[in-house]
DNA sequence: CGTTAATCGAGACGGTACGTCCTGTCTTCGG
DNA sequence: CCGAAGACAGGACGTACCGTCTCGATTAACG
């Protein structure tokens, strides 16, 4: 998380030392993250969000933003965060079946808007180590449950033993990207991509 | 090319007719476009390059650099592609060396920075058909060339017929942005990755 | 004046110099001028005026008015001085009906908002001197009314010869305005005052 | 005073409720008004000073402040009220020594900075009868003074026994004040003004 | 050679959003 | 109940850019 949380620490230690002072509204930070979706939803891009209209939106001052988020971005960060739905349990049938029902969770409903998002923010992730590091704490989970599913599979025999996992890991997820991205190109592939890639993928992997 | 080409028509007519009035500056394009790389090189990131900087260190006025881009990202896009070195030729000794060679290619010089930008410019293309267009035109030669390599391969027998090429560019082109985006986590390798995403790639892919 | 004219400078020097790119909007100047002196007049408070009420209340942007006035403060003094009527004319039949009408001319109509919003920048001029002889500029002509009257009467021998005229000024001058600032006590004089307080001044100066 | 002393009555009624509950910190109303004196000594103007900059440096919570006086300018009055030294004492030799000293009075050390406070708080008198009244009961001991110097004169047959003792006062204190306000101006007298304004008041006044 | 028309640098325009600051109120805890 | 602490909604501050516009001054080709 990004937030600010100069009040609790996430490890406590002991005995907890309560802040001085009124404590945080927490339902202020579910108005404003749940403003920013709302933004993203109804709106046009993530860049034309903005902390007046989030505060708005949100029935919130700006200064309550502020106090919680450092910035824009950070703020774009932990909505993205807050977004992602449900981790994806694989069914563990087969590995094909399972990596291709992990991509595809990536590409519907909140996970569809979670990369819109994502697209959006990459250029601070680029600039700003703190706020990549951010990111990754979001994305690292979904990256684990894929990793698992290889790591099994290998150990199964079903891929080779000496497969490179982190590698598969970045040729699963990253042609997607990219795909969307150039996805008005009509040389692109469109339909039944996943299955392809998997495929294509496996197809270096197998035992 | 994005630039609001008023005065000159692409496809000529015959006996072309000339504008009236004084002719654009043609240094100011350069001026400019240099202007924006200038600044990218000094600068954090592409969404912190404001027009009036633009303006300013290239010694111009606003209107000049309205009269030529719609708006920042065309601009943008422009800089970006007036930036992108010469096309790499492949030396076509095998295809393993060429694609190490194309991907490779992205990652050093005026092309990292081409890709930081385009990282930048990402959301723009989600959102606007038009700019993604633009886009593609800088970007299809060059994964046009690595099509070709491919092609060649799959006519010399040495990668499999039935390969689906399309997908194969995009398993070559999306790995190496996600490894970008996610250099901070150390678990994303970085030594060698090129050679092994080639490598995992043909595997598959080999006859 | 206060307005930061860097254009135009009032004394010419011979060949004037045109001063590069748009010129500013005469109308802007008065539109935000009206706008401040309706909202005195509306409104409650000198300090309850705000520049981004004054730009709505204008239809202007609030960088027009900084373009003009460094501050709040600058842009009220200047409101001040373009609100201050006509200056008065003595009849210049007796020093007495000359000077009372003088008094009472500032206690009227727009010389009543007029001494409310000096009231109201008082605080401005006593820690900023730049403020302070700006505003003089304003009130010395005023002032200069009086002191003529004054000279003249002395001169025809009405008043005495060795009269402080400077010390008399502030003795009209002042007495008014405290007793505007205490006129909720009952025990401060109101009605004929200012022919009380020009009664008693003569008395001390009669020749 | 303006305090809202909700806890204490001044007029004690017999048997004495105690108020219920932690009685109010005494030491916190020394600290809160020696801030804002402390303030003013530091700061610039009196229209900067913030309750949230008071409470800092009083080490008191802002609620403490509001608990005790309703808003800013109230709190401002007390302040200048808390500042004012000791009433000055005519000595009783002469009317014009008395006066000189009594107009002196108020424009050295602690009395400097009260006038200047007391300006800047015009405006609120202006607008705000009750704020109005407050401070009246701070300045109106300090007429009186004057007032009975005043009185005693007439009465010893000093001054003219149809003297307008009320006008007189207020031509005693009006024209220090605008001299103050008009002190950069050149032309306004300041060497031997008090005695130079006594002597023209006496010279009106006198039997 | 003068007219015409689009260019140039410069910078003002109406706006929008920024991130900071302060106001006056409210809400927690501990004394 | 008072105290310090500090969060809250609201709103103004002064700044920075946006994309458009309007100046006087160039700069060609057309007539």
């Amino acid at each position: 998380m990004n937030a600010m949380t100069t009040v609790s620490t996430e490890v406590e230690t002991g005995q907890e030392r309560k802040a001085p002072g009124r404590p945080r509204n927490v339902q202020a930070d579910e108005a404003i993250l749940d403003a920013v979706i709302g933004l993203l939803a109804e709106g046009q891009s993530a860049a034309a969000i903005s902390i007046e209209a989030v505060a708005a939106k949100a029935g919130v001052g700006k200064a309550t933003i502020y106090r919680r988020w450092a910035n824009k971005e950070a703020l774009l960060v932990d909505a993205v965060a807050s977004m992602k739905g449900p981790l994806p349990v694989p069914e563990g049938k087969s590995v094909r079946d399972d990596l291709i029902m992990l991509i595809t969770a990536n590409r519907s409903g909140y996970a569809k808007r979670y990369s819109k998002i994502t697209a959006c923010l990459l250029p601070e992730f680029a600039k700003d180590e703190q706020m990549a590091r951010t990111y990754q704490a979001v994305v690292e989970p979904r990256r684990d449950i894929m990793r698992q599913v290889l790591r099994r599979s290998v150990e199964s025999g079903e891929l080779r033993a000496d497969l490179d996992i982190e590698l598969t890991l970045l040729m699963l997820a990253g042609p997607p990207m990219i795909q969307n991205m150039l996805r008005w190109n009509p040389r692109v592939p469109d339909e039944g991509f996943a299955e392809a890639l998997v495929d294509a993928v496996l197809r270096g992997a197998a035992a």
